[in-house]
DNA sequence: GCAAAAGTGTTGAGCGTACACCCATGC
DNA sequence: GCATGGGTGTACGCTCAACACTTTTGC
């Protein structure tokens, strides 16, 4: 997709972290840049704002093209303005994350990029420009948030395990937390149906699958309740 | 202080909200517009980022220019950036707060303004724009941090009494705290110095003052201490 | 039957909360 | 001496952390 440079923000864009769950690691959609400059080197995927899209919306239309996710949990982050963050000329940055169910399917590297692909966290390749800086700052305000607020579950699919869920909090949290108290603490909370349903195919006891109620989280925050773990 | 147009970065500005304690009322510095558009209107003080500026830089330029403070805690809260935000034109403006010592000295209203003052948070004007938004959120904001890092010491002088301290948090959390349950938290955490001095001048028991000790802080941080009030 | 993960309770320590009275000072 | 805020301790309930074994299922 191309934009008329008179349909451009051309001092301002948005750049995306976009999380994903695989197998108990964290992950990163990052893709590899076919325009100068640093062509063929990883970056965040991002672009330049429109003159007529808010800035949540700019983020959104870069997920979207990559992943045709739509309906995701984004937030903004934090703005990134260094004199020299970008070489040549002035550009200002708006990062967004993004909590994705992790998936292989329709990914597509957009129109500078030649390639697209998913990385562990705690294997990251180089990035250009400020990119590491602002994954850094991202990983750290997803934790924070994390803890506080029960977003996690946007990295799961609709009906996950306990286990999967101390998975996901073990890989965005780097820690290890004990499974008893863990399941204690998350089902008093009262924001997981269980299911009448279990694992298929697994080589061992399956576990009783779950849901997360947003409904009984919203009525319980309005009564003063406040996610924490 | 004017700025030639090619100096200015026509998109960007940065937005000021600070805040100051008047015996024990959370105030916020507002000026009034002598400019187009909302000409005599109540205003956050901001402005055009430069060229050759961060945006920290920004703010902070502004801030030095209405107090004459130049070492003042200031953090970035938020980007706002809806289309229709700002007339006629695009402008995305990055909202940075500040907490600062309480004072009178000194304000100048600056060149887009015939006037400043401050104003209690529970009786603010009306605002221009979206600053009414901006304001609320970084309240929110304000309010989160305040809980979990110290900070809202900025907002004291040096030297200052327990009962002050539980003032400032009153007023910012809008909450009543139980004075022994207050000192004995806030003392155990070793973050305070006592000093061999009191209050002078009141009409009852000379209270002793604190200092708080950054180092320190620091120090436990490191080991893993999180400030949490 | 064995490998692999699911699932389950108790105890002790420390923390948060509730609560009321005497003290020092200035006027 | 009185008005004003300064300063202090205890007891209870709750939450958090530590800790190990049995159950179910597929192969």
């Amino acid at each position: 997709m191309d934009y008329r440079p008179e349909d451009i923000l051309p001092s301002i864009s948005t750049d995306n972290i976009i999380f994903g769950l695989d197998n108990r690691k964290l992950k990163v959609l990052l893709i590899r840049r076919n325009i100068e400059p640093f062509l063929g080197n990883w970056a965040l995927p991002g672009g330049f704002v429109l003159y007529n899209e808010d800035l949540d919306m700019s983020a959104r239309r870069t997920l979207q093209n990559m992943t045709g996710m739509s309906n995701v949990y984004m937030e903004q982050v934090y703005t990134f303005g260094a004199v020299n963050r970008f070489p040549d000329r002035r550009v200002v940055t708006v990062a967004y994350y993004a909590l994705i169910n992790y998936t292989l399917d329709n990914l597509k590297a957009g129109p500078d990029a030649s390639d697209i692909n998913w990385f562990d966290i705690l294997e990251l390749p180089d990035l250009v420009f400020d990119h590491q800086h602002i994954l850094e700052t991202t990983l750290e305000f997803l934790r924070a948030k994390v803890r506080t607020e029960p977003i996690g579950f946007e990295l799961l699919p609709q009906k996950f395990t306990l286990t999967e869920l101390q998975g996901l909090y073990e890989a965005v949290l780097g820690t290890v937390f004990d499974t008893r108290n863990f399941r204690k603490k998350i089902l008093k909370m009262n924001l997981l149906m269980p299911l009448d349903e279990t694992q298929v195919g697994v080589a061992h006891r399956a576990a009783r699958l779950y849901s997360f109620n947003k409904e009984t989280y919203h009525k319980l925050k309005d009564k003063g309740f406040t996610f924490e773990l």
